[in-house]
RNA sequence: CUACAAACCCGAGCUAUCGUUCCAAAUUUAUUUGGAAAGGAAAGUCCGGACAGCAAAGGGCAACCCACCGGUUAAUAGCCGGCUAUUUAGUGUAAGAGAUGCUUCGAGUACCUCAGCAUGACAAUAAGAGAAAGUGCCACAGAAAAUAACUAUCUCAAUGCAAAUUGGGAAAAAGGUGAAAAUGUGAGGUAAGAGCUCACAGCCUCAAUUGGUAACAAUUUUGGCGGGUAAACCUUGGGUGCUGUAAUGCCACGUAUAGUAUCGUUUUAAGAGCGGCUCGUUCAAGAUACAGGGUAGGCAGCAAGAUUCAAACAGUAAUGUUUGAGCCAGAUAAAUGAUAGUUUAGAAACAGAAUCCGGCUUAUGAGGUUUGUAGUUUU
RNA sequence: GGUCUCGUAGUACAAUGGAUAGUAUUAGAGUUUCCGAAGCUCCAGAUUCAGGUUCGAUUCCUGACGAGACCA
């Protein structure tokens, strides 16, 4: 485990046809201010994890408040994504997520910081859950 | 000195840890090392170009845009310089009004302010061709908002004692309203009058001379006196082909029959394309070959350029030329961040490249410079 | 990235360049009723902002701000 902390452009959710994948037919739950889409995914691509992060235009109309959060989600996940990863890895699971930034004023890095913990916790918890339901 | 307003400059630096994108090198081929990484507006999309495509991207009309002159530029509605017009600061004047002072208290006089008149910027503004080609409109008020009519007026004739009435002629002065009312003064002329005629003044206009590259200015001269509105229609002159980098080219994947090329047929009938109309022009069925709907992948376009910085020279300036040095973002759900410390008075404004440039407009914290206004202190 | 349209009372809409900016509804007051509702009477409330053209601007022009639609 050498890039704990890293995040790279391999590990970012892109592709248009995943997305709207994720957004039809994958889950979803809410740890304020953070709305979480998540799925398993069959893909044979290389990542094991493929993660987005996302602000609504509506809510912040200029496009320098949408960088700032955006620049912040991704800073709290990477800062907390190992356990996450562990996770992945003993399972041998294929995710999406999507992290949606629902609030209409821009949060302090401490709070993100503080709520990513819980949030992750959660979605290793959901995913879990669907794996018993599944076998 | 303080406060406010406007214009311009500037738009944080350093260190550590963890990370992102691109480039280069190295090797163990997924790591290491090194380098670079958002603005003055990247914004608005208001103008102008570069570049690319479009079977013809053709002619005319329509449509749209521009509008004093010259320069500058790749180009512009930008910029620079000039011309003209308007306005104002200021200056001058003094017959009006007001305040104050002086006096012999009837008034006179001095000075200041306001209004008026003249002049008038080096200040400000100008969508600054044409209202003398034509059409329309100008509410309310007013006789009338533009060939003029109406009331009142002058004159002649008839009737009548007179007042006046009727008919013909004149058509200027008068009508007090409005944002705007038919150029002003004097003389001649006439029954009375009238730009009806003349002189002077004002304005418009044709031509000539002089100065200026030109707009234009000065002088002389021809004709004239017709209010405003062209950001009403319009006229004149000039210009514009259209679409836009998700353009476009190539590769991969792949196969409904839209398309392209060649051959070929029919007939000007209908239809379709060439932006809207018209002229003109191209096109049909079929065969062969290429190739393709959809999906959303890759490469090019795409980062060395009307380039940046410095100096010299030319030019009033905008700007240009030469020399030297430099390479300075290039993503594709879209990179520039987070934390801590420190410098500092403070780190807090507006704000995030998406094909690239030149302008314009708008938004901008603190600090600095300049200008203006107001206040206070000192001399 | 590009193209286009629209901003009028709290709300939905009108208004040839001529003014006290209109209609409906809503809000408020009064009247009616034993009390409400409905009805009736009265009253309040607006041209997105900043400039310009014009004697005069909701209207015409320019810029800004905001809202919306479309193309790919």
């Amino acid at each position: 485990m050498a890039k704990t902390f890293s995040y790279n452009s391999t590990e970012k959710l892109k592709s248009r046809k995943q997305l709207d994948a994720l957004f039809t037919k994958g889950k979803s739950f809410l740890v304020f201010p953070v709305k979480v889409f998540f799925a398993e995914v069959n893909n044979e691509s290389d990542a094991p994890m493929k993660v987005g992060v996302g602000v609504s235009s509506k809510h912040f109309k200029k496009a320098v408040d949408r960088n700032r959060i955006k620049r912040l989600l991704r800073e709290a996940y990477r800062l907390n994504k190992i356990p996450l990863t562990e996770f992945i890895q003993i399972n041998n699971k294929k995710i999406a997520v999507f992290f949606l930034f629902i609030d209409k004023t821009i949060p302090a890095f401490s709070l993100l910081q503080n709520k990513m913990p819980t949030v992750i916790a959660k979605l290793i918890k959901s995913l879990n859950e669907n794996n018993i339901a599944n076998t």
